[in-house]
DNA sequence: TAGTGGTCTAGACCACTGT
DNA sequence: CAGTGGTCTAGACCACTAG
């Protein structure tokens, strides 16, 4: 048998889940009796329901047992990375700005740093087919020796620019989706109208120590440009 | 000492892998060399490096060891739930169309039924102090025996309208996110005017055999409503 | 062939929960 | 108290990889 027993164990509780057989909060059998039914050690019977608890199909209460879970299909899976969530990835990546400013009031909210604090402003448009649809901006505190290097910015997410001195296993990201009208610069770096509907992404990143490393908005045209996500569960 | 080694063990890992002492790409020590370094049993070893395993951080190569991954941090978690996805919860939910239907073409195809099949069509206004913040429509198949009830419908999640006969944990849903100018009845319903950003959310049902058991979209006025996600990093 | 990860066993001690 | 999950040990055999 090509199948390992603790697949076939969790695989079997999964489908008493999905069959309704055991409902969420339900208590699942424990180690000792599920060891006995299939005949197998305990490491095995915990490595089945250590599988599902990763899941999030069941969870363990020390002393208790474990419990089926109170289902959370409200989470769900977004891939996004602004070069590429755009609808077939761009031809091709226009800088129109870069610069070392002072940062604005909302900058310096965003990223928490004193007024004096330079920092670097990144402004792109995304274009297909030569036609512009997305563009984005990004402000990065700037630290002396840092080198600007147009061609890497260019193309990189922006975990990517931030990540230099820290590994980008270090960064956190954090993201707003929402809707909102073109206003008038964005409207004419997308060649379009005042009040076109975009979807816009707010994009937050922190370092290891919660500090907030970049800060960023990239709008896309609305009816061309998706997210997707999906649920978990597997 | 009340960590546990194998936490103590990942921990360890994790911190030269953010240090960048181990890059993306690199080998890991192999089980043994850890087991010798750390002078505890296979076992131990093992469940710190499927901890960094199921974290994303490494992956495991049979017969060759473990690698650390390429990071990934476009993957993000998105909490997504049309009732409470909007700004602070909604005050009231108005059930404003509740009919058993045959599909339009649009409907039939994203639920891939035949014409004949009828569906149940739900649409709801979402309000807060008085006013629309945003709206939906659902369209599940309808099989006879199944009770419309009102009350119940009015107050759930997508997902909990179609799990009747089958248990929530073996529905997938996915999602497409984007933008789009109200259109006429949707500005009515809404009481905006034609045009105005929306924040938009296609959502599919899916059961366990992959087949679609729902569909819908809810619109959320754009300024006022934001999704939110963030990178699944630990 | 030696080394790797993948699976599995049969014990052990602990802290915590219920009665 | 007996039962639960959480941690840990010291073995074992297997399939796979590489020199």
């Amino acid at each position: 048998m090509g199948i390992p027993e603790y697949i076939r164990i969790s695989d079997d509780l999964k489908s008493q889940i999905m069959s309704q057989v055991l409902n969420p909060g339900d208590p699942v059998q424990s180690e000792n009796q599920l060891r006995e039914h299939y005949g197998v050690s305990r490491m095995t019977v915990r490595k089945a329901l250590t599988r599902l608890v990763n899941e999030e199909y069941i969870h363990a209460v020390a002393g208790k047992g474990y419990f089926v879970c109170e289902p959370g299909l409200e989470k769900c899976e977004l891939i996004y990375d602004e070069t590429f969530s755009l609808s077939g990835s761009p031809d091709s990546i226009d800088l129109i700005d870069l610069d070392v400013i002072k940062p604005t009031q909302m900058v310096g909210i965003k990223l928490e740093i004193p007024k004096e604090q330079p920092v670097i402003m990144i402004r792109r448009v995304f274009k297909e087919g030569g036609e512009a649809i997305a563009c984005d901006v990004k402000y990065i505190p700037y630290h002396r020796g840092i080198p600007l290097l147009e061609k890497e910015l260019k193309n990189s997410t922006f975990p990517e620019m931030v990540a230099r001195k820290n590994s980008i296993f270090a960064i956190t990201k954090k993201l707003r989706i929402f809707a909102a009208g073109a206003e008038e610069d964005t409207a004419r770096l997308l060649n379009a109208e005042e009040g076109t509907p975009l979807l816009a992404v707010e994009e937050f990143l922190y370092d290891n120590h919660d500090k907030p490393v970049g800060w960023g908005i990239t709008y896309m045209l609305g009816e061309r440009n998706n997210l997707y996500a999906e649920a978990s569960f597997k």
